[in-house]
This record gives structure tokens, sequence and C-alpha cells, in this order.
RNA sequence: UGGGGGAUCGUCUAGUGGUAGGACUACGGACUCUGACUCCGUUAACGGGGGUUCGAAUCCCUCUCCCCCAGCCA
């Protein structure tokens, strides 16, 4: 029965160390910076944490970073809160922030200074840089480098005590401005800010920087495993050295994987924030973005998300993973769960010559092919319905299943029809079709088996329901925008189209948060924020797969 | 050209000295009252060159390419 499933290399580290022993529970953390909201990316951070605890009977921290008061809020924090949760993880007690350890953190930091370990530099900022040295030179000490540990914890208390203006004085790790390792040149500790932090309100004056706050909120923490993206790889030395300098009680380790990146979109924060401020998408969680609100508004389950990232994997190989794989694993998830309904997004009239003008019939409905628990729905039909226009050519190619002039197609849960007039306006165009049905051919109960090979779907036009669906696109059109020199040259243009669409009366009491298919043309929701009964909102969230659209398509290359 | 990482089908990922496997895509077919679903099949990879070995994706040498780092951001 126990397959020896293979195990990414970081669950696998996780294995060893609590079959030798040298773990009894693991304890991970998810630590954002409450600054922004979460995407893609940190789905499968979030995923990787939590998971491994969850398979261990471990524990793992949801703590926010929040080292950089006036960058960050808790607008932020409550969303992302959210978004875990909505994820389906649980941190339980376990919510923290880097700020409820300021006061041990700055007991550390005075350590590091009676160990010599550290020093108040009065550089400016810019000799600091200048001072740094570059990727090929090595740096060159500070000045205030041998003050005495008497001076620099003087220095540090009255930093601490606000008698210092911004920018006046800087904490210093004491390491080595020669190193090859840029990390390792001194790096900064502490900072002055005279401003009010979100959590902890003025009771500071001094914030840290991340490398420490972080390796030492881990250790805080007793985690075992800090799992972390491959760009903090060159900071593991410095990691590992404010550990070997302190010794604090819990020693956790940290292990750095590679950041996933999803074709098509971006995920830096910056660069999401632009699109918001420059009304290129209408906010976070406009249904195009890669962000968690964003994909939940566009109806993205979060089981799907979930089942993406694991087909991810854990490694440290850069990636760029094509949409193709989201979009099946949202597909899979909906296939199973979403009922079926009718709905024409383009709608064509056709009107059936031979079908009594006053008749309405009502026609059973599945509600998924799959699963006939879910029962059927009473589907109106009419002498006037709605059809798809793309389901209706005049000059149609021979594989062309659907409707032509002559031709014959069923209705889904109707009557098979036949096309017998074409009208059209003045300008050419197709406004209307007459057709005639084959009373032997309605559904289940037709006297008659005969077949034709397309099947459409319709809406009746007395019954008929209106709604604005949106279609939404992928947003840009190259495969990584980040790596094009400004994204605005690769911005699809055509990512919203919006189209007044005729739905069946069922459709009337679906709710939000649940999605449904439209049958033949793929799963869609009610949109949470722009959606109201009086004028519904749809979002298309993944279309079905399409092999009509792909033989097309191949048509037209032939032709080009 | 300092330091740190990484290279397996188009994409993602297994494989740690013994037949290179899976998923997604693509292509072909079966089925179908959704051109969906499902099912079947096909194409397709160890970055290059040396070496060790009966045998190398795996061990050694060498080359090449890609990513990250010079915030008082995280």
């Amino acid at each position: 029965m126990s397959e020896p499933e293979s195990r990414d290399f970081i669950r696998q580290i996780i294995h060893d160390d609590l079959e030798s022993g040298k773990h009894k529970e693991i304890v991970t953390r998810f630590p954002p910076e409450p600054n922004g909201y979460l995407h893609i990316g940190h789905v499968m951070s979030i995923c990787l944490n939590f998971g491994v605890t969850d398979e261990t009977d471990g524990r793992t921290f949801l703590r926010f970073d929040d080292t950089n008061p006036g960058k960050e809020s808790e607008e932020y924090v409550a969303a992302i809160k959210n978004d875990v949760r909505w994820l389906g993880f649980d941190w339980q007690d376990r919510l923290t922030h880097a700020s409820d350890y300021f006061g041990r953190l700055y007991e550390y930091a005075c350590k590091l200074i009676e160990l010599g370990c550290a020093y108040v530099d009065s550089l400016s900022a810019e000799d600091m840089r200048n001072y740094r040295g570059t990727l090929t030179e090595p740096g060159k000490d500070s000045p205030y480098r041998d003050r005495s540990m008497e001076e620099n914890l003087d220095l540090f208390q009255r930093m601490r005590a606000g008698e210092f203006a911004d920018g006046e004085h800087v904490l210093r790790a004491r390491i080595d401005m020669g190193s090859p390792n840029i990390n390792l040149r001194d790096p900064a500790l502490y900072r002055i800010r005279h401003i009010t932090h979100q959590h902890t309100g003025d009771e500071w004056c001094i914030y840290p920087m991340y490398d420490f706050a972080h390796t030492l909120s881990d250790a805080c923490e007793s985690i075992t495993h800090s799992l972390c993206t491959l760009e903090f790889e060159d900071h593991r030395p410095l990691y590992n050295w404010f550990l070997d300098q302190l010794k604090p009680p819990h020693r956790p380790r940290q292990i750095e994987f590679s950041r996933l990146n999803l074709a098509y979109a971006i995920t830096s924060k910056r660069k999401l924030n632009s699109l918001v401020e420059e009304g290129i998408v209408t906010d976070w969680n406009d249904p195009r973005m890669p962000t968690i609100v964003g994909m939940r508004r566009r109806g993205y389950p979060a089981a799907a998300l979930r089942d993406f990232v694991t087909r991810a994997g854990v490694t440290k190989k850069d990636k760029l993973i094509e949409m193709g794989v989201l979009e099946n694993c949202v597909r899979e998830n909906l296939g199973d769960i979403a009922e079926r309904r009718m709905a024409v997004l383009r709608p064509l009239k056709v009107v059936l010559t031979t079908y009594p003008q006053d008749e309405v019939e009502m026609m059973a409905a599945m509600n998924h092919p799959g699963r006939p628990e879910l029962g059927t729905r009473e589907l109106p039909f009419s002498r006037e319905l709605w059809i798809e226009r793309d389901d209706f050519m005049e000059d149609a190619p021979r594989k062309f299943f659907r409707l032509k002039p002559g031709g014959e197609v069923r209705l889904r849960f109707g009557y098979i029809i036949r096309c017998d007039e074409v009208i059209k306006n003045d300008a050419g165009d197709v406004v209307e079709l007459r057709c005639s049905h084959d009373p032997d051919t309605r559904s289940g109960t037709g006297t008659s088996d005969r077949k034709v090979k397309g099947t459409i779907h319709w809406v009746s036009c007395q019954h008929a329901g209106n709604a604005d669906v949106r279609l939404y696109d992928r947003l840009f059109t190259a495969a990584n925008p980040n790596s094009a020199a400004d994204f605005h040259t690769v911005l699809n243009a055509d990512s919203l189209q919006t189209v007044a669409a005729m739905l069946e009366p069922a459709l009337a009491s679906l709710v939000v948060g649940e999605a449904v298919q439209f049958e033949r043309l793929g799963y869609f929701c009610l949109d949470s924020e722009d959606h109201s009964a009086a004028a519904p909102v749809f979002n298309r969230i993944v279309t079905l797969r399409d092999s009509w659209a792909k033989i097309e398509k191949q048509a037209l290359q032939k032709q080009s």
C-alpha cells in the first residue's frame, strides 16, 4: 500500500530531520509584509509552509513582517488573513507580528554591540553606498567602525530614545567590508524612523532591518525550517552569522526554493500596483489580476489553486508555468461540482414556423451529465428562441456540425430543427433564422430516434433573463512580461470584453460564490462586486476546451 | 570579468550507477443530445565535450547558457 511516493527536496529534509530525531515537531512560518495583496506566487509559499506542518502534525505561524512602517498598513493585514483563510489554512493562535518581538530584538542588538559585533555608524546613506564597494571591488571600513563598545551602546540607546533625526545614525553589523558576499559587508541592522507604526504606535523610533528581524523572529518562534525564495540564498550566511553570534535557544534553518512564475502574468507588487494606479485594471481584485483576491472574484476555487501549486512542485529551478496548467486545474475542479445551465452570449433569433404561437413546453434538463443525483430542472421551450451567433454559418465548411441553411441541428434538451430561411437587414447582416422543428424528436420522449451530428444550446426568448457577462483574457501578450523593459508595451488591449447575454430562468436563483457551467461555453459565476438582482453581472471563470476553435485556427493558418 | 544558485520532452516534474517515467500541451482516433467530459494511441527530453565503469541523467574534469546580489526595502 505504502507507495514510496517521491518527496520534493524540502519535504525530504523535513522527513530526514524527523526520522533522525533532530526535531520532534516541525514549525514553519508564512511571513508576508503587509504592504500589498497576496498573489499566485504567495499561494505557493502558503501551501508549502502550511502543507508540511499539516502533513507532520506541526505548527505554522502567520507572521506579519512589519518592520518598515510607512509602507505597511492594517488594511493589508486584514486582506492577507482573509486570503490565507480562504485558501483553506488555519494558523489557530499563531498570528504574530515581527513587531511583537521589537523588545527582544532590541536586546539582541545590544548584545551584538557588547560582543563587538555591531556598531553605530554615522555615515550618510550616500557615503555608506560609496563605502560598500561594488560587485567586483571590496568595500572599505567606515571611519566610525572602531567606536568603543560603550560609545556604541550609548549611541544606540540614544537612537532608541529619540535623540537623533532620521538618517543621522544607523546600527550596523561588524562583519567584513571585504567580503565577496555583499550582504556581509557590515549590513544595516537598525535605522531611525520617526513615524507611527501601525501596530506599536509611537513606542519605537528605530526599526530593525529585514535580515536581523527575520532571523531572530524565526528563532523567537522556534521555527525549525524557514522556507523562502531563491533570492535570499546569499542572505543565508548572514542569517547563520546572527545565530552564531547570538546563540538563541532555538536555531532555525533557512532553505530556499524557486519562485513560481505564471506565463502572461506579473507578480511584482510594484507592477501590480501600477496596473491599479494607472487604471489598467479596476482594483487589486480585478478578475484579471493574479492576486488571490482577483482570482477568488474571478471564480477560481481555492482547491484548484492548491492543486495548481502542487503540480508546479518545489525545486530550485526557475520556472515559468503555462496558463493552461492553471486553467486545467480550474476546469477539472469545476467540472465535477458546477451544475450545468444554458445561456446565450451573442444572441441570434430563431423563429420556429412550425411551432404553435402560444405554446410553451417544459423540458427536463439534467443539472450534471455525470451526476444524476443532482437532478433536473425545467427549461421552457417556445416558438421564438435565442441561439449563439457562432452556431450559425451561411457558408459553412464541411466539418461545421451546427446550423446552416437547409441544415439540421439538435437543440439541447429540445427538438431537432432545420434552417429554412435566413433573414437579413439592409446591411446584409443575418438578423433572424426561420426554422422548422421535427415534433417526433423531443428529447427523452421522442418517437424518432434519428440523430444529427450537432447539438447547440438555446434560450426561450419570452422567458430569457438578461445579464452582462464579462469575458476575460490574459492581461499580457508576452509570455514573460516581467522581462519586458516596459510592461505597457506588452499589455493585451482585449483582456476584457463585456457582452449582453440571454439566460435560462433557473439562473435567476444563482447565488454569489456558486459556479455554473454554461453548456458549451465555459464556467461562470456572479461577480461579487457588481452583481445585483436588478442588473446581473457574470464573470467567465474559464472557457471549456474548444476543439472547434482549434480547427478554425488551423484553417486560418492554412489560408495565410 | 566578485559571490551565490540552476540546467531532464514545448511547459512543469520524477529518476541519486542498471529499460528515462508522469502531468499539462500538441497531434491522431473512439465515444457523445455539451466539438465538453471520458477513453485509447502518437510525437517529444538528460545543455556541449571529454573521462571513470560491463553499464552514467546520476560519479570526475571541462566548457556553455540562464537566474540572483552593490536599499537606511522585504
